[in-house]
DNA sequence: GTAATTGCTCTAGTCACTAGAGCTTCAAGA
DNA sequence: TCTTGAAGCTCTAGTGACTAGAGCAATTAC
């Protein structure tokens, strides 16, 4: 049995977080000790660590809410599971593609700056002029 | 002069935006219509500009804020001005890396799954198992 | 003149947590 | 056994950057 505390340690999930999660319905309420606290098993461990994993992965809670249930029918297809990922993996790339161009805008925006004036600025310019962009971005 | 609609239009932010950017001080307050409607002077509709150019290249609020009150003063160094870009852009390469990461995994996740039954979902089980990962994300 | 559109204020909701108040329980050492 | 300090509890409210909706008033086009 372990406290929430050894769980926050086992995970890496904050112990408000844990909470949250149970307030969300992610996470079963677990048991609890005779003083009110909660208790885990190895089995809920596991599954925050399954929620922790597919968090990092950028998964939304609802996304992460049906994979859970997902799992808990074995026995149907797997489309479902494999679409989610499949949008999660088009959603990343998306994210990819539009952070590169504002590093390419960025780039040309803070290393032109000559060390003077506000008034001669090039950040400050290139913030007020959008035709100063070399292409199209946002 | 242009009502909250025209400025809207023009500068692409939508209109609950414009109102929300009034309350955090962003822009000022503008001139009011004898029937208390917003009324915006192309210096205003610049300035919107202007925040509209520094969100899509992903600066924070505060971020715009400063920059804002720099622009003010022409007379000061651009030092503080370009450091924000600066740490903004670390700040968005950083961000890539870290999707990048996630785009492998991603990868490998989504395009293993065989098409039959959760049971055997490859999505499922990588999610429930972190040993299965070629490398350290998140 | 009237109808549709646009505008107004205000409150509350979004997402995924995070922080804090004020209390209780637990575990380890003396 | 007692005590102390860490860890736990519930509850409310705050974060950032909006977004949605209610219930009105003003404006604009025909």
């Amino acid at each position: 049995m372990f406290s929430i505390g050894d769980l926050s340690r086992r995970t890496g999930v904050k112990v408000p977080t844990i909470r949250y999660y149970e307030q969300m319905g992610l996470v079963a309420a677990p048991e609890r000790s005779e003083g009110n606290q909660r208790r885990y098993s190895r089995q809920e461990l596991e599954r925050l660590a399954f929620i922790r994993h597919a968090r990092d992965l950028g998964f939304a809670v609802e996304d992460i809410r049906s994979l859970i249930e997902l799992s808990g029918h074995p026995e149907q297809l797997c489309g479902h599971a494999d679409r989610i990922a499949e949008e999660q993996l088009i959603s990343v790339r998306e994210k990819i593609a539009q952070l590169k161009r504002l590093e390419t805008e960025l780039e040309r925006i803070a290393t032109c700056c000559d060390g003077k004036t506000v008034g001669d600025c090039y950040v400050i310019r290139a913030l007020s002029d959008h035709a100063l962009c070399a292409d199209e971005h946002g």
